[in-house]
DNA sequence: AATACGTACAACCATTTGGTTTCACAATAC
DNA sequence: GTATTGTGAAACCAAATGGTTGTACGTATT
């Protein structure tokens, strides 16, 4: 029995769980390269504004986008150190196979 | 040179899916360093053989394990060039960010 | 031959997800 | 002021998810 006492397994699942739909990777995208509020985001998507709403609302309980305040609009900023964490665990996915890290366990156990 | 990441939507969805859960990630892990049993697998999670074999169904699915019968067993091996495929998709994101890549548009249209 | 083991698969259940529509409200525009 | 725009939040729905138990069947073991 694999006991997990590291509570940020949450955190891992909800950034990849975030990372898995065409929509929000989209998001993801969009705001990387600069903010955009959420009407603007939603213009280009085939949904309802309120389904754009909860993929931003997802993408932000990830950690992977923040909502920042300006006039009645919210503009969403990509997240970069997010994405880097998402990185570094594949990164060391990859270590593990090339045999290249011994003892890898307690990082995958995720910091 | 563009190298072109040829992966549907639907396809990156099954893995970063895939990958969020924690019990998931684990057998990825455990299946990376060498390959093991369902029934293997199963001894070390407190959840039904049922359950881990869905489990296991879902990264198959992903392309992220493959199953190899040997006997009454099938052996799960890790696949790690699903990982390198999901390692080069956040790379794209962060080259963005960066700035460093000017038509990653195409790219990350993943087709 | 009989038994135990490893796997597959179906049926079922509770919860989550991804979408909708509708209503409310603050900020801007006219 | 009134109207419009941008957002938030609730209620609702169908489908997917993650778990269970039970049954069946091929493969080893004895």
């Amino acid at each position: 029995m694999v006991v997990r006492i590291d509570v940020s397994d949450d955190e891992v699942d909800r950034i990849f769980r975030a990372l898995a739909d065409a929509t929000r990777r989209d998001i993801v995208r969009r705001t990387l390269t600069g903010p955009a509020s959420v009407s603007q985001l939603a213009a280009t998507y085939d949904m309802s504004f309120a389904a754009v709403q909860k993929h931003v609302a997802v993408l932000e309980g990830a950690g992977l986008v923040t909502k920042q305040p300006r006039g009645r609009e919210r503009l969403i900023h990509g997240n970069p150190e997010t994405l880097q964490r998402a990185q570094r665990l594949l990164d060391a996915y990859e270590g593990i196979w090339r045999g290249r890290i011994s003892r890898l366990d307690a990082l995958l156990e995720d910091d």
